[in-house]
DNA sequence: GATATATACTTGAGTAATCAACTATATATC
DNA sequence: GATATATAGTTGATTACTCAAGTATATATC
């Protein structure tokens, strides 16, 4: 009966939560018809100082591959809601910026997102939920 | 400039780090020839008081639907490293078990597993794991 | 004990990602 | 300034799931 570490309990419970929470999200992005990827790419190109990113920071920050940003980011640009930006310094880069009317979809998604978290996170104190991204932020 | 609520940057936070996390333990576990889903079903399994579970049991304790278990569970089973049991008192059911060969599969990709979690948060104290666990668990 | 409803699981079709291989451009080296 | 190597992004093929609809069995109700 040897005991399960600390450190491995964390990892499985954490792949159970972080799924339970994608699904959860999602299914309140949904009225907006957009995913909780889509609405992570937005978020970031919003918090972005310069307002647009190069298409390989956008999959470093969401946690996708390059050729999952392609493929994610192609029908968000037919849709209009982001646009493709060329840097005249590097041809090779493709910039993308969130459009007037993906901001406007942000906005509005971003009530939706932050009142879902806020139910989410309701069992633990706002120390506790700043305790636990501070901690988690240390894990990797 | 309105700010992003805790809550917000935590499970925004968090699915990064999931996905980060999961494709590491990939990588670890890959040498044995089984991904982290496989080893957590393998983990429950052999956690399990009985020694077997029901596929819904498995599904919610691993965080996919029915049928991900039934396709996952599928190649398990033709390679024998999980067996197909029969519950007496409910026919509809379809018990999973490891078998002696899943067992001592489980056993040396636990060594693999464990070293792996152990370096993952290697930048956590024995205390500030068990914090995290227990603020994690809070959430949902 | 027939009928309705709920539960356990599987299957077909679809989706969101992956990787490996590719093109195009930039950078560094001789 | 030609050549080698590195970086940014895309594409084809594959994978690991999902959901909705199906089958089979169990339970509850009249």
């Amino acid at each position: 009966m040897c005991q399960v570490p600390v450190s491995s309990t964390f990892i499985i419970q954490n792949a159970l939560l972080a799924s339970k929470l994608s699904k959860r999200v999602d299914n309140q992005l949904s009225v907006h018809g957009i995913s909780f990827t889509e609405y992570m790419i937005m978020h970031h190109l919003d918090s972005s100082p310069l307002k647009t990113m190069r298409r390989i920071e956008l999959a470093e920050h969401v946690g996708i591959s390059a050729s999952g940003v392609t493929r994610l980011i192609a029908p968000m640009e037919k849709i209009k809601i982001v646009v493709k930006e060329a840097n005249p310094r590097d041809a090779r880069q493709s910039l993308v910026k969130l459009s007037k009317a993906g901001q406007r979809l942000y906005t509005e998604a971003r009530v939706s997102f932050e009142h879902c978290t806020n139910s989410l996170m309701e069992n633990l104190s706002e120390n506790q939920q700043e305790k636990l991204v501070e901690l988690s932020a240390k894990v990797l």
